[in-house]
DNA sequence: CGCTGGCACTCTTCCTCCGGGAGTGCCAAA
DNA sequence: TTTGGCACTCCCGGAGGAAGAGTGCCAGCG
């Protein structure tokens, strides 16, 4: 990317950077006269208002009213955190307070808690992390333990020593050797295998070599089958959503309710980071851009983060469009990659 | 209880009533000339200003500056609640929707999030439900699994077929075998028992047997205690907190802030519902009653609910002071009654 | 003695009006 | 291309005033 856009001057760029930044910081319309003093070149106000003009003839700015100051746009904040922001890494300081929060956790539930709670006190703003992913996880081993008639309780272990329940309804009772059958069979087939891939050869064996299974191994398939199904789940955890009440821009009770009830839903938002796991690398949305109307005064900035290279979720900030998307992305940036180390560590 | 208190002639009570029931539909100050109109006895306003004055002068009402109405005050609303308020039952039609919802669900979990649901979508404001204490379940079964070296995996399979890991870090390795060994002699000794019990008996054998043991019933007696410890957790689900947004007595960015906040940290509010865990039937909080500022200008009205009768949690409502009181305990009552009922079946 | 109408008083709320301030757009000149 | 000047627009905050609601008190009535 070149330095210059094409189709914006050198002074053009520095003015719409010198005004956001002004906008980020006071919140207020900035005017002319504020411009000329904060941008430090010998240019009078009547010069700024010029291109101030330029600058609101291509939708980056705009004024409120007749005889307000100017401000950012969605379209000036995009253009601005495309092209004009350079991202500088986080000090090592920050870095490293962050890194030792981390270390206190020990499950990744945790982690990912601690993650979202650092996030938000950091930036004063919302702080949201998805739970590692199990779909790359490592079957290490099932369990099955009888409970009545016709339901047994299975009992999934990952390779993070993550456990997880699930009750299931079979047909026709079971006794506790066929269990114990059941599940060393799997063990033995399955232990140390990536979750998805046992997935997929449940699916093809169960299919393929139906007829030549004993009614054992059948069992266990469909059983398997149960078990992992339920991996699927996503979820995140949110903090520090009442910061965004003092945020005046976000001081309308109608549009603040809308808000925290798309937080407390969490479908929305849950499909919005969805978006982000697969773009790799920082994404942000500004303003309408995420689509959903509650979020039409909020940006997100968010990051993947994953362990030994596989993305494991998202997790990021939300906060009002008038951000300092400069602070911002570092801050995002980091967390997402120390709460990855993190999470390798604990394994 | 008798009829009339001693030092309110009835009349004053009926005004009173009055007062609240008009404040609390319209939210505004109440003046004589209304008041007159809405007692429908022949009085003047005059006559029912010499009353309010009387009744000020008590503490039950007061005013907000010298030319509004009256509003109650907190002592106004306990006398209200005490002994003007009969309570009756919730009409049939109603408690059958509330139950063929709760009906719907199958895990104790997914019973008390519908419950919490159902208290503030039907009061319009914030349902409270505590998770069912794991105090008095069975205890069914414990299973080991080894994980590693050193660490075990704990499954503790309770009275409803509620389970629960626990990862137990053991100063020596065992086998398989071993495990399986504590396992069957702690089932043996313990199923069906109350967990509480299964505790105190696990303490006092620790101590008064101790040179008897051999080094399995050692064992398996320390990996029991350290799983039955975190049976302790408390916690609660909320809905509809966003509803408080739409009392504009509750209006201010600062409060609702100190609101939410709390509600998020959990920890007050689990306290305060832990106080009506004891207190048998209903229980209300009004205004600073509760004895947390953040809630000065909320009520709190809660049941506990049981299974046969052992007192399994509380569920509640919390809402602006200014609440239909009369609408809302019934409503709560009902709730408590059908989740334990519910909770009954499913078990 | 309790109830009532009358009356003066208080206080909030809402509307309007007006001046100050901030910022703009345009223009003519450097 | 930049600049100072100027007229114009619009928001904001305070002042002032009228309307409305409600009170407290008092004297009179049954």
């Amino acid at each position: 990317m070149s330095d210059s856009q094409p189709d914006l001057p050198d002074r053009a760029q520095l003015m719409l950077r010198s005004l956001i930044d002004r906008y980020v910081r006071d919140g207020q319309p900035v005017g002319s006269r504020t411009l000329a003093r904060d941008l430090g070149l010998d240019l009078s106000p009547a010069t700024i208002r010029n291109v101030m003009s330029d600058l609101e003839a291509l939708g980056f700015i705009s004024s409120p009213h007749t005889s307000a100051g100017r401000v950012p746009t969605v379209q000036g904040y995009r253009f601005f955190v495309d092209t004009l922001l350079k991202v500088q890494p986080l000090d090592s300081r920050s870095i490293e307070q962050i890194r030792l929060e981390l270390a206190l956790d020990q499950s990744p539930k945790d982690l990912v808690e601690s993650a979202s709670g650092l996030l938000s006190g950091i930036t004063h703003m919302t702080g949201v992390v998805t739970l590692p992913s199990h779909e790359h996880a490592l079957f290490k081993r099932v369990e099955f333990l009888p409970l009545s008639e016709n339901r047994v309780l299975a009992i999934l272990v990952t390779g993070e020593d993550e456990v997880q329940n699930r009750m299931l309804r079979t047909e026709k009772p079971h006794s506790p050797a066929e269990l114990q059958q059941a599940s060393n069979y799997l063990n033995a087939l399955f232990a140390g295998k990536d979750i998805a891939e046992v997935r997929a050869t449940l699916l093809r064996e169960m299919q393929e070599t139906r007829s030549s299974m004993n009614s054992m191994m059948m069992t266990a398939m469909q059983m398997a089958d149960q078990v992992l199904e339920l991996n699927k789940d996503e979820d995140f955890v949110m903090a520090g959503q009442t910061n965004l009440m003092e945020f005046q821009e976000l001081c309308d009770f109608d549009k603040l309710r809308k808000l925290f009830d798309a937080f407390n839903q969490k479908r929305d938002i849950l499909h919005l980071l969805d978006q982000c796991v697969h773009s790799d690398g920082i994404q942000i949305f500004i303003g309408e851009e995420s689509g959903y109307k509650m979020l039409d005064e909020c940006s997100m900035v968010t990051a993947p983060y994953s362990v030994n290279g596989e993305v494991m979720g998202v997790l990021g900030v939300i906060g009002p469009t008038r951000m300092a998307y400069e602070r911002v992305i570092p801050i995002v940036d980091a967390t997402a990659r120390l709460l990855g180390a993190a999470l390798n560590h604990k394994e």
